[in-house]
DNA sequence: GTCTATAAATCGATAGAC
DNA sequence: GTCTATCGATTTATAGAC
């Protein structure tokens, strides 16, 4: 982020404290959680005075949102997915979620964003909002039997398989290759999407 | 917790202040997490001032512990599983997880245990102390083969199972009968445990 | 045993000098 | 643009009266 192509000539005043506070808060923020990282933590991180994340960013949830950015559209990740078709339908969700994850330019964001669904204060974004949003549409565009409970079957699975291998890095998950990822757990989603329920 | 038979005759003195306190703690740890619980909180819900707290407790953290208390002993608890061998373990395993998490005498002090493994400060002890002194020696007594891959397999799907049925509530895992929540996880775990792999 | 009062630290946020 | 200084609120924790 920090690394654009060096302008021709003498830098202007403001080098890049603005970017460097947003990369520090970007951060601490994936590693510490929201409520666990102070505005003076990003300040001493960015080596610059805390009243300057004020000046540049105002209030801290607007310093969070500003560095959340996220850089995809999950629908549009998405869309691929419900275009295939039911049959085959794990494999090609498997390939496009751990696609995004393994982006390095994206990673900090989800983790973020991840952390910060934990936190008892935010926990119903993702139970009341990212869930019924983005996943629960899904499986009705998938056209299956019973989407309201094959889909939490299948966020079960995949949110424990983020958290394993992205969030707490527990081997051999995280050093693991996308394809045997894929295939490892392609049979267990296809099952929840499509195959026999009791 | 705080529904005990009726004591015979007067009460002494120090009616169950002490008893309070810890009860509040225990439902404000394990709904609000660590950080998220302050100690003004834990008193005002138990109807007392924030300095007997520390009369009665100490520090923050010891509180913490004494509010724990887990009942349980996983090793305990696991034995059963191991004894019966690998075929049908996946089934033996979940409803004796169940049974632990639906026993509603254990499941505040695991839901606390829960949410203090997902804080940033204490996430490790999941990943380097449960996950390698518990679930790790579950693969090897089972005389699984490559038991180090095939059980954080089985931990992505436990874990994202807890947190979605005990942790965010998310319907309708949260209200499923216990029966049908094994007979739906059982194939998958069995087939993490014993089944074919890429 | 229980409470008031307060110390000591840390947080987010603001005002204003340079 | 950058910083010093500080306010006001909140937190854990302690000291001591009753």
């Amino acid at each position: 982020m920090t690394s654009g192509p060096a302008k021709r000539g003498r830098r202007p005043g403001a080098p890049d404290t603005r970017a460097a506070i947003l990369d520090a808060a970007r951060s601490l923020f994936a590693t510490q959680g929201y409520s666990g990282t102070t505005i003076r933590a990003v300040a001493a991180a960015a080596g610059v005075d805390g009243a300057l994340v004020h000046h540049y960013f105002g209030t801290k949830d607007d310093l969070f949102v500003a560095a959340l950015d996220i850089p995809v559209d999950p629908r549009q990740i998405l869309a691929p997915v419900v275009a295939g078709g039911a049959d085959g339908a794990a494999e090609r969700f498997l390939l496009a979620f751990l696609s995004v994850w393994d982006d390095p330019d994206v990673r900090p964001a989800l983790l973020t964003v991840a952390r910060t669904m934990m936190e008892p204060a935010t926990q119903r974004v993702f139970a009341d909002g990212f869930l019924p949003v983005v996943i629960g549409p899904l499986g009705v565009a998938l056209d299956l039997d019973r989407p309201e409970l094959r889909m939490p079957l299948v966020a079960s699975q995949v949110v424990g398989l983020i958290l394993l291998r992205y969030v707490l890095l527990v081997e051999p998950l995280a050093s693991m290759p996308t394809e045997q990822v894929v295939a490892t757990y392609a049979p267990t989603l296809q099952r929840y999407l499509t195959g026999p329920l009791p």
